[in-house]
DNA sequence: AGTTTGTCTTTTGTATATAAAACGCAAGGG
DNA sequence: CCCTTGCGTTTTATATACAAAAGACAAACT
């Protein structure tokens, strides 16, 4: 009735843990184990008699020894390794952003858990969320309207990302020199600097050195609901990427230019400037959202159909 | 398994009609009554079949006739007719909000289960829409800190309050001349004057007329997050009037006469009359909240106790 | 043709069941 | 003493059960 994703993503970790230690080493304390992989002691202990199970450990008067080299095919696949409730959320946002269904659509939470394979329980936990983000609106007692990926999602999502990123930004100057917000940013835009330059190969790597740019301005307003927020643009941007590799390395030259810009400003504590560079990159990044939406929407890919 | 709230309450809606209606005159058909209280022809069918069994409809021919004029405890109590869930939401917060718990607090959803009543199945539903209003932070697969309602609480709402009513308001002025909002803004001013003239005893009412207000003017922001959002100050809001009754007189009256120089400055679409009419509003709003939090915080009413 | 009602099917709201994980106490060892 | 482990208890995550409510379709009635 409870899956054991826990179990297996802690049992991957404590591999790992494994790997990096001679052979007849002993393992650290249960304590240390259950810290570093932030599970219960329970948890641990439960993996410690599985690697026990498997010929890893070998129990010797109390301790726990390594007794052979574990194998990459002793490790659970990592699909296993996530809760059904977050697999459902990835599977039901894809599902979403892929445009398998229009705006206006009416969706059950019935049917929703028989086309993910679920329990009714993790959809109406997920729905609530799903409508947090804007993308769905109830129908008390009965079925909930889905709104679509449309532009005016993208628009009214990008007014208060505006609002929110300029005070923010704002807010930034005010820190007191010691604020660890600065040694922060230096390495954000040491790193940007370093991907500008290995572009060709890594620009890959930019979703996540965008999403610790904006995180670490948005921070700096000690505000729960902008960091909340935020939650539903990372979202977006994260699905977003997926169903639009078109021109990305040039749309991440672009960004890594225009964040440098505003990297520079937030540094010099230039207000006028970070003004305009935030202004400027979050007017490219609304129309490259809003191009990708537009995209979409005149080719849908599969009308309303299971994707299973 | 299910409560039979949407019963109840259709039950006494029907009751309701039955009493405007002479004696001996025929029901309206299923469909007009199960469209006026937004509820399904099976609700209303089963209420009719009730309603008979009470003495108070009678068949004839197919229609269904007043038999007898409905008395008073012919209805539900009110208490019968909210949803588990409704009540447990409006439990929760009026806990919350009355101080029984400290900043810090864990909560564990068996415990509340336990102390409201209910299924975990209910609390759990519940718990990500109070995370949502910023009362509380979850720790995954445990349990859920809360967080208090603090000046810090009040300040972080009001700070997005002022972006987003002040952008709502801007935006006002560009309403065309034809849009209802004019005609429904210059009712709510009149409204103003009228409970004005009779504060001493219908003070009572300027909740209502705030929230109508609040809510005109973000509409025209035409934003769901910017709408989303004042339900959590309409919640914040709702809460503390029942909490705060200090001086409602007097606090009432100066929010009246700044409720008016803010519409006429919308009215007349003075942006700068606007802005400044708004920020001092929101300034005095905001002080009111913050007084009666701090207030609170030194008189806390019960340490930690269950309400039951 | 468009309502109205009777009947049947599906979905929603809520409680409960149960394995997995977390929590907490006591005894043992450095 | 503080840390470790062993073990029993409580809580969480998820599935399932079932009454209430919604929805759908056809026969009856204007």
């Amino acid at each position: 009735m409870k899956g054991n994703a826990v179990y297996k993503r802690s049992y991957n970790g404590c591999l790992a843990i494994c790997g990096s230690l001679p052979l007849g080493a002993e393992m650290p304390s249960e304590n240390e184990l259950s810290q570093s992989l932030a599970v219960s002691r329970t948890t641990i202990r439960t993996v410690m008699t599985g690697l026990e199970a498997a010929g890893i450990l070998r129990r010797e008067s109390g301790a726990r020894r390594l007794s052979r080299r574990p194998a990459p095919d002793d490790a659970f696949p990592d699909t296993q390794t996530l809760s059904t409730s977050a697999t459902v959320e990835r599977r039901f946002l894809e599902w979403i952003l892929d445009g398998h269904i229009g705006p206006g659509h009416l969706l059950t939470a019935t049917e929703l858990a028989r086309q993910f394979g679920t329990s009714t329980t993790i959809i109406r936990e997920h729905l609530p969320h799903f409508q947090h983000f804007g993308l769905i609106e109830r129908r008390p007692n009965s079925a909930w309207l889905f709104k679509g990926v449309t532009p005016a999602f993208a628009n009214e999502i990008y007014e208060v990302r505006e609002m929110f990123e300029l005070r923010a930004a704002r807010s930034f100057i005010d820190l007191p020199d010691d604020s660890g917000s600065w040694r922060r940013m230096r390495t954000i835009e040491a790193e940007h600097r370093s991907l500008l330059a290995s572009i060709d190969t890594d620009y890959g790597l930019f979703p996540d050195l965008d999403e610790r740019l904006h995180r670490t301005v948005h921070e700096t307003a000690d505000n729960r609901f902008i960091k909340d927020f935020y939650d539903i643009i990372s979202m977006l941007f994260h699905y977003n990427a997926q169903w639009d590799a078109e021109d990305e390395k040039q749309r991440t030259f672009t960004a890594l230019t225009e964040h440098l810009a505003y990297i520079e400003a937030l540094l010099r504590r230039d207000l006028k400037a970070i003004d305009r560079a935030c202004r400027q990159h979050l007017k490219t990044a609304r129309s490259n959202l809003l191009r990708s939406i537009e995209l979409r929407m005149k080719v849908p890919s599969a009308p309303d159909a299971s994707p299973a």
